[in-house]
DNA sequence: ACTATCATACTTCCATACAAGTCAACACTC
DNA sequence: GAGTGTTGACTTGTATGGAAGTATGATAGT
């Protein structure tokens, strides 16, 4: 979902439109289509061998997601990032995966917490190397957890708010803490392991607030990928 | 959003797809179209005097939204409702608005909880009237505790999640004791205008578990609305 | 009676042509 | 020079024909 999709080879046996969605998704998250550059149907159709029709498709569901904005008979831009949404989709994912580690704390699972530790071990020696890697791990990460709790269908809810969240980590790399967050995953394990519902709920929400201090200064850096003013969205 | 589309009319000056795909949606969350019915580019192009392609766009993004399923030059049904996805949508929505409500006490306004009384006589009012149009009202009073909690934003990703559950509702409005879900909504408002971050926030999630209480029995009372449970299932 | 093959009528998916709106450049009028 | 209308090259939106795949039923063969 995540994957680093430069070697694109379409799959002429498949249908061309959702492959093109993915690929175009992943480009736009990772920040390779620049928020507010222009694509054109025209210019993907020729770039990928295709007509104009399943390049549209794509582009269609991916202005759904909040990834591209269409401007009848004017263009197709990229979205430039709207901090709103970036701050609405963490405090939906907050609220949701508190839960989840609560859940999960109630009746701590001993392969769970193994399989987990497991997941630190690889985020701790990716860390320095690759951080591009480390945000895919991370989403396995909590991704497990979900699992683990039972509602993987839940999870897909989630894509959206995962994407918006990504797209911001993805322009600045330095800007995040990885070993703070990755410290933070271990806590959350920690307090899984102990049983400490409460305690493992305060540790997620403490680490899903951890955007919260970056983003600003990342739309200092960059303001040309944002859009809009970054109201005060209200956490708990 | 859940307005009755029965008798709608494409406006020529706007683009067709969007509308057949608000339209089409509407009829799929009414339960007007059926769960694993047939859908035909050609027969809606037809109903609604346009081409297929606008039609098969709005197919593309409602299959996205897990209310259509599109099986390649096999034909597209309606997906029947799976109760997994209503459970972790659930489960999703609990834990958003949970959060919402808990911020909301922490610090009550008074003009909201004027407002929030005044939909209450609404709801209790029309409860017996119009079932659907208590369905709509419910919608705005948990919007309007997103909007006045600063996270209008956030609740647009819930979309997709408040379909799966309003599909489940239309199927039987007999199913859901209304009035019991008027007077929980009055606890939570009295709740939060004492202030009581706690008390609400568990008003609110007893709120939203109301469902587990009639889904079994409408999945028992319509099992083929449903994906596999109880339907006559013909699995190869 | 039973099975295999093939014709046919569907379906979605893609390519192409055209329609309609937008915007910038440019000539023209005042 | 300032303002205005026009042209033309773009854009996305829609219509339509055909390609490829699938289900169904008739038919031939055993």
């Amino acid at each position: 979902m995540l994957l680093d999709l430069n070697d694109w080879r379409l799959n002429p046996r498949k249908a061309v439109a959702p492959q093109l969605r993915v690929i175009l998704r992943s480009r736009i998250v990772r920040n390779q289509l620049k928020p507010s550059s222009r694509l054109s149907e025209s210019d993907l159709a020729k770039e990928y061998q295709v007509s104009r029709q399943p390049v549209r498709e794509a582009f269609i569901t991916l202005e759904h997601e909040g990834l591209l904005e269409i401007r009848p008979q004017r263009g197709t831009f990229v979205k430039p990032i709207d901090v709103n949404s970036v701050l609405g989709g963490r405090f939906v994912r907050e609220a949701f995966e508190a839960d989840v580690v609560h859940n999960l704390a109630q009746t701590p699972d001993t392969s769970l917490i193994k399989e987990l530790r497991s997941q630190l071990k690889e985020q701790a020696a990716i860390a320095d190397v690759n951080p591009a890697k480390f945000i895919e791990l991370d989403e396995v990460f909590h991704e497990t957890l979900a699992i683990a709790a039972g509602i993987e269908q839940a999870w897909g809810y989630l894509e959206a708010v995962k994407a918006q969240m990504d797209r911001v980590r993805f322009i600045s790399f330095v800007e995040f803490p990885i070993h703070t967050l990755i410290a933070q995953h271990g806590q959350i394990v920690d307090k899984i392991e102990e049983g400490d519902a409460d305690a493992a709920e305060r540790s997620m929400r403490r680490h899903l607030k951890e955007i919260l201090n970056s983003l600003p200064r990342i739309q200092q850096l960059y303001p040309q990928y944002f859009a809009g003013g970054g109201g005060k969205v209200n956490d708990p």
